[in-house]
RNA sequence: GCCGGUGUAGCUCAGUGGCAGAGCAGGUGAUUUGUAAUCACCAGGUCAGGGGUUCAAAUCCCCUCACCGGCUCCA
């Protein structure tokens, strides 16, 4: 809503003369800029007001909640707690300290415990505006050396903003909400480490990291989808329903498909590879190690090896190298024959395992391992067909994407680098071509200046999952560097040579990757063309085994992934035990399925949905 | 790699200086079962690994490794 401020009046002195509650606002916006309601208006002038319904107010709440947690810490440490910075993030807020002794998840319920004394406080946020001079004089004199650093370093405004609550000061651009006790809401959610500025190199400072709403209920339900999102964790479904395993003795980062996870597995590989076969591609197989000049060429050894296991040397003195990527070996396809330019483009694909060494602290179960394999395909084409293969790679990626219910995506087009290799005018075209093409598709896309590899600009693309968390998954990348490097080229109808463009892509990323996001993403239950047992069959006694096998036996030979229970159980248990491991469909088979030759079927998640021949049920569910 | 936390049976966990424990899963037997757990018995351990303190260590201290929450980085 939007109100008038006369010259010299507060946005608060105006709200309340309009016979409004404060209490209903949270900030303002000022010409596009968000304000604190004590804001004085320079001239008459509009104001937008903002209640808490608007994410903008959520977002100065979270921010008015890091500082509050930031005094609670100061209060509890004093000057064994230093201050750097404490912004908003998407799910709550953070605020990073230097503590002199480092504190533990355990001491977050004493910080808390501060937080709703500041609150029930409810002391006044004041916003004052100093010279720079005296903001380091003011957090000098506090003995906030982070505070002082940043304002010598990085800020160059010669007046700043500080925020006051009670005792409590912070360097802070705001706006803040009125007083702390609007900020009722809140948890504080873990503590981890996180360098100074993000740099690797500076000191390793502690992060809190907290959340807030205006209502209790937003709080509940927060932590209710973490919650949901914990028992949906890859790893622990991965180990209760055998799908994978990522054991010590055979190393971090290293994964073993088990018969379940491979089951799937081959189920998408087998999908995507016919789709691709439709498509143009040609199928390929490659070595996991190769010569070390293979990759001297390349130029990863030079710009990639640190993510590179080291080299392997032999008695013969030959160096030999573990792959890493797969692309100097399909521009070895291309190269196996003089190549025209009627053959182009040339699409190469492989599901080739690669090998990265990653730092022990990255690895993250199936999200972030040492080995994986990659749904890889190289495009061989001349700058002309970039932006046709582009267009139909997007409709691909969309419709395998789709088949798993990933129907919202973000993408973004990563454009040249300050260093680059290859021709600008080769860069230009390029980029214009991948416009077009995400234009033509129909793909809105967000421009990423700069961020474009030195070889080529590339096409990311994030998907959203069932619980709206997004993931990088598919990547499209040119590449002038490579085809120039290994100097390869296809005889043009002019009949001389000319070089290709390479383009690197991924569908589902890697196979590994792709699955923990699945998991995740179906909570374990996989839709029926993938769960690795589609059917169980459920003798309600062993009196029943008999006709279990006939009905085991008919589904068996067309090829469902069927399996029977034929314990000396009761049939609940076996029941159980069925929905445990997350099996779609059960057969019930005791003595009235047996007289009238059927099966009674119970649907996982939905339950009996009665009697019906197996031929009936086969043609309801597998046709 | 860095900061903090955790590591006990296949899994989930109890045990905080004095005999190594439970539930589930597994094996055997009994039961022959109608829509989410039948009963009994049995077996299962380098208490992550190594070193130290102590009469005595799963427990206290040190080192190493792995995993978890993050940072940095990424398919």
């Amino acid at each position: 809503m939007k109100i008038k401020v006369q010259k010299d009046k507060t946005i608060r002195e105006s709200i309340e003369e309009n016979g409004l509650k404060i209490e209903d606002f949270v900030v303002a916006c000022f010409n596009g800029k968000l304000v604190d309601l004590s804001f004085r208006a320079p001239n008459e002038s509009e104001i937008e007001l903002i209640s808490e319904d608007d994410h903008r107010a959520l977002e100065v709440l979270r921010h008015s909640a890091a500082h509050l947690m930031a005094q609670a810490v100061k209060r509890i440490y004093k000057n064994r707690a230093k201050i750097t910075i404490g912004p908003p993030v998407d799910f709550g807020f953070y605020y990073d300290i230097d503590f002199e002794n480092p504190i533990s998840e355990e001491d977050l319920s004493k910080i808390e415990e501060e937080m709703k004394k500041i609150v029930h406080e409810d002391l006044s946020i004041i916003r004052e505006e100093i010279t720079k001079d005296q903001a380091i004089a003011l957090f000098k004199d506090l003995d906030e050396n982070y505070k002082v650093l940043m304002l010598q370093e990085d800020i160059n405004e010669d007046v700043v903003s500080i925020y006051r609550q009670g005792e409590f000061v912070d360097l802070c651009r705001g706006p803040h909400v009125v007083s702390t006790g609007r900020i009722k809401h809140f948890k504080l959610l873990s503590v981890s480490g996180a360098y100074w500025k993000g740099n690797e190199r500076n000191k390793m400072l502690q992060r809190i990291y907290g959340t807030a709403f205006f209502s209790d209920e937003e709080l509940k339900n927060f932590i209710q989808r973490r919650e949901e999102a914990k028992k949906r964790d890859h790893r622990i479904l991965g180990s209760q329903l055998g799908l994978f395993e990522i054991e010590p003795t055979v190393g971090g980062g290293l994964v073993i498909w088990l018969p379940k996870g491979e089951r799937i597995r081959y189920t998408i590989e087998e999908f995507l590879r016919k789709k691709l076969e439709e498509k143009g591609y040609l199928f390929v197989r490659t070595p996991h190690i190769a010569n070390a000049d293979l990759w001297r060429i390349s130029g990863h050894l030079a710009v990639y090896n640190k993510y590179m296991f080291p080299i392997m040397e032999t008695d013969e003195e030959q160096e030999f190298v573990v792959k890493p990527m797969n692309c100097p070996f399909h521009i070895k396809v291309f190269q196996n024959a003089i190549r025209s330019y009627k053959d182009l483009p040339l699409r190469i694909a492989e599901y080739g395992t690669v090998y990265r060494y990653e730092k022990s602290g990255v690895l993250h179960g199936l999200l972030r391992v040492r080995g994986f394999t990659q749904d890889d395909a190289h495009i061989f084409c001349t700058p002309e067909q970039v932006e046709n293969e582009i267009i139909e790679l997007i409709d691909l990626t969309r419709y395998i994407l789709g088949k798993f219910g990933f129907d919202k995506y973000r993408v973004y087009l990563s454009t040249r680098p300050d260093e680059f290799v290859g021709d600008i005018e080769l860069w230009n075209l390029a980029e214009k071509s991948l416009k077009n093409a995400l234009d033509k598709a129909g793909m809105e896309y967000t421009i990423n200046e700069g961020e474009g590899a030195f070889y080529g600009p590339k096409i990311d693309v994030e998907i959203t999952d069932a619980l709206s968390r997004t993931w990088q998954c598919s990547t499209i990348q040119l590449d002038f560097n490579l085809p120039q490097r290994f100097g390869i080229y296809y005889i043009g109808p002019d009949n001389s040579k000319h070089v290709p463009v390479m383009i690197h892509r991924a569908i589902l990323g890697s196979f590994e990757r792709f699955f923990g996001i699945l998991i995740e993403h179906y909570g374990g239950e996989f839709p029926l063309w993938l769960a690795p047992i589609q059917v169980i069959v459920l003798p309600v006694s062993q009196k029943f085994n008999d006709y279990s096998e006939e009905v085991f036996n008919f589904l068996k030979n067309r090829q469902i992934r069927v399996e029977i229970n034929r314990d000396a159980e009761k049939l609940g248990y076996k029941i159980r035990q069925a929905e445990i491991q997350k099996i779609p469909l059960m057969l019930i088979i005791g003595q009235k399925e047996k007289e009238t030759n059927s099966v009674t079927v119970r649907q996982k998640g939905i339950g009996d949905i009665g009697k019906m021949s197996i031929e009936e049920f086969f043609n309801k569910f597998f046709s």
